[in-house]
DNA sequence: CCGCGATTTGAGAACGATTCTCATTAGCCT
DNA sequence: AGGCTAATGAGAATCGTTCTCAAATCGCGG
């Protein structure tokens, strides 16, 4: 037996597709939490762990150093557009990216690259919300 | 009076020189610790966010969720090639991404838009050691 | 429907990296 | 040399994540 179902992980499921981007594993707990019984934070890592081990969730890290998950739409390689402010995200393709990175490794003589590409930034509503701050001062 | 020249920071940024790819802070202030006088661990860390914001040392987030730096040859933005075996570190320019990137961030009402792009792999030495490993088995 | 064994869970401890605190040290300018 | 102040270092504090282990739970066979 390798696999029981649990309303624990399904919840965790639940509550990452519901996000509207990229959320930390804390945050989700604390949603969690908030919302019904207490489930435990061990267990939170755990269902996210293995649901990037699946495929079904994408993981990266925050440039704060947090681990940062989502519910993963599309299964191929993909990546992303992520508000600094919000954690909005919007998924890109970069083809152009993809061949540029595989011929960069190759052309000096690296295998089995990797690689990471992702763009941070604020998001259209939390710039105006930003500058609106500002204006205030 | 905004910056003072101390010999721990001047050491810090030898150690970083030296060494060949990126490394963590935790390993930088173990070798600068066997090496003679005992440099504070907190000193490390701030000398090397204050090389980091000077943008003579360039610092990323290794899978692993450890911070790492590395001393930066040209000044300006670029991205790296890094060997996940023996963490050599090529450094690459990548003018394309950049405009892509950027046209990306635009296209989506992202603005301030940083972006991550490193290419992990393994480097033909290190390929070559794991095949001979391989036949070996 | 009941019981059994293996898997999961949850609370808190353990852990590792980074940051903070604060008394002490040591640049830099006159 | 003397004073002002930034920088240092030791350890505590913080934060995210993982581990431990007893107790709860799932899912199967009966």
């Amino acid at each position: 037996m390798a696999q029981r179902n649990t309303w624990q992980r399904e919840r965790v499921r639940e509550a990452l597709s519901d996000a509207r981007g990229f959320v930390s594993a804390q945050s989700l707990h604390a949603t969690l939490r908030d919302e019904n019984t207490g489930i435990g934070l061990a267990t939170v890592y755990r269902a996210l762990a293995g649901l990037a081990a699946q495929g079904e969730a994408d993981s990266l890290q925050s440039p704060e150093g947090e681990a940062l998950y989502r519910a993963c739409s599309s299964t191929g390689h993909h990546h992303h557009l992520i508000c600094r402010s919000c954690g909005l995200t919007v998924e890109i393709e970069a083809t152009d990216v993809e061949q540029w990175a595989k011929r960069t490794a190759e052309r000096h003589g690296f295998r089995d690259a990797e690689h990471v590409v992702d763009i941070f930034g604020l998001c259209a509503t939390c710039a105006a919300a930003r500058d609106a701050q500002r204006d205030a001062n």
